[in-house]
DNA sequence: TTGAAAGCGCTACCAG
DNA sequence: CTGGTAGCGCTTTCAA
């Protein structure tokens, strides 16, 4: 049914070899040959086979990348990005989304490693290391992106987190805030953590303090659980002027929980966020938030999978931080 | 470094075959020897290569997705869907963003066919139908997930748009409203022409009319597209009360334009959207839509990809057609 | 039950 | 330049 090498050389009345040096542009083979084999291989409509291919030593020309949750726009835009830079390189993305459960993220590696991927690009926490650590024995190249591996010698590209945080502090600050509260995520992510001790840093910095009881932590259902979080918050009697959330999905949250106190978001409340998803566009008043630059992101991922960054000095340049920025739109203000 | 069938066969001092024998479950072993070439697998971390065995004419276990844009998160939902069923199966999905442009639709399309993949589920525009017919014709299982592909003899599961569009008229002329008026996508896409003739059946049941000018649509950027055209339907002297919108992404940008304008939603105007999805709940008013049942959506297209479906008659019932539904929140109401 | 052997489609080495 | 051939890792007869 479908064409194969061996169609090829029989129709073009030459070896099988000569038609894969021609496929692969590699040997010599007269301009002639070569022009009538690509003909047939036109008329044929043949496709070289990748697995074929693949067996015998080649790449596969997949990676696989592991994510919380497709569906959380986050990691939908940071899979557009690494589809876009991959798909440059010939390369196709499988995309693993593992709700965060160790067992699911083993799974999927295991899976990709039956299927030969050409790489792994994780940016979703991994509970046992054991899995990741044979992976990379075995030297399959794997890449952290947007998510710390610690403890793992990985490529990682991820955004200054601390930075982020600080970012988020001053905006408030010169704000004119005092008292501001945080909710995040759960405490065991590390950006989450990084996020909130450059906050505090930052307010340390002005002579602000920020206490733990003012840190609520969100495991699940980020809105639902964000917004009973701001809900607490903003209740008790020495109310926050404002919150950071160290997320969208947590500031959209907590905008509903303002609204349901009727507190006017900025003018009550301020809510700034972290990540600037396209949900960020849409809340009104739209949201104050961190951005991180998910397509340089993925491309960079990608790029340090395929070794394709060539490190200016030929080291082992291993580890890419880039800036946040803050985006101010209407969920911040002066306090009241 | 990476164990293979024969490092397993040897450690055992078994034949290939065997070894393989075990890994299929198939042909007759002892239950010694099975029990001893497992535990060999086991100490050796032996994985079969799924390359090797998809060469030999056994299935890749992955499956392609072409869809508009991986970072739209309907089509993020629709993904998770497909990924979740698919995994059940022990399939992989492949995603592949078109940005409904032709020649990256066929691009993708001949590199999931160099793949091997076992079945490709379209959610997207396909201009040249000349590839599919040959995949088709290659007997690479298709199926087509919210969009239908006219003309071509594809597994297909979509919901009723149609009914949609009668569902959102419905509603808005329950609530009384008179002059209405519509944002569409792109008039090519045959799910929009569907719900707005829905729409507008409805409409005329009701005696109400909805002029050829009062149907705007949009290409690319929904979100503002959707705005300005909102913007310019809401600006005239005789304006609609209502805004039925083809999807989320365009009933978000009705939103700002009537906050642009000073219009209060849901008093001033009403703005209906279509999918569903997580940005339906995040805007402020909440978002009325019509719901599409992604999960389901995505479950069935894999089920028919893989013949699972097991039709009740056995002929080939080969299309389903699931209901919408409406999701009333807080941008609709009756009119001033 | 078990294993030898013939491929699957393609690459790469090597002799012509 | 060109083609024969030995694998890549696994499945599947077919004999033994």
């Amino acid at each position: 049914m479908k064409a194969t090498i061996y169609d090829v050389a029989r129709e073009a009345g030459v070896s099988i070899a000569a038609v894969s040096q021609v496929i692969n542009g590699k040997g010599k083979i007269s301009e002639e040959r070569r022009a009538a084999i690509f003909s047939v291989m036109e008329k044929l409509s043949y496709k070289p086979s990748v697995i074929a291919a693949a067996l015998t030593g080649k790449k596969t020309f997949t990676l696989g990348l592991l994510v919380p949750d497709i569906s959380n726009p986050f990691f939908a835009e940071i899979a557009r990005a690494v589809e876009d830079q991959g798909n440059i390189h010939g390369y196709s993305i499988v995309i693993c989304s593992t709700d965060n459960r160790d067992e699911r993220g083993e799974n999927y590696l295991s899976l990709l490693e039956q299927k030969r991927v050409d790489g792994i690009i994780i940016g979703t926490g991994m509970g046992g290391k054991e899995m990741l650590e044979k992976l990379l024995a075995k030297s399959v190249p794997i890449a952290a992106i947007a998510r710390e591996m610690p403890g793992l010698d990985v490529d990682t590209v991820v955004i200054d987190d601390y930075e982020g945080g600080r970012l988020a502090a001053r905006h408030l600050i010169e704000l004119g805030h005092k008292r501001m509260a945080v909710l995040s995520e759960s405490a065991k992510i590390p950006s989450s953590q990084e996020r909130i001790r450059g906050f505090r840093d930052e307010l340390a910095e002005a002579g602000l303090e920020l206490p733990e009881a003012s840190v609520k932590a969100s495991e699940r259902d980020l809105v639902k659980d964000g917004k009973r979080n701001a809900f607490a918050l903003l209740e008790t009697g020495e109310r926050p002027t404002a919150l950071f959330c160290c997320n969208d999905l947590l500031a959209i949250g907590a905008l509903q929980a303002a609204k349901d106190l009727s507190l006017r978001v900025p003018d009550e409340v301020s809510i700034i966020g972290f990540d600037n998803t396209i949900l960020a566009t849409v809340t009104d008043p739209a949201l104050t938030t961190i951005a991180q630059p998910t397509d340089k992101l993925g491309q960079l991922a990608v790029d340090l999978i395929l070794g394709k960054h060539e490190p200016a000095q030929p080291g082992t340049l291993k580890r890419v931080v880039l800036q946040p920025e803050l985006i101010v739109r209407q969920s911040t203000g002066r306090p009241f």
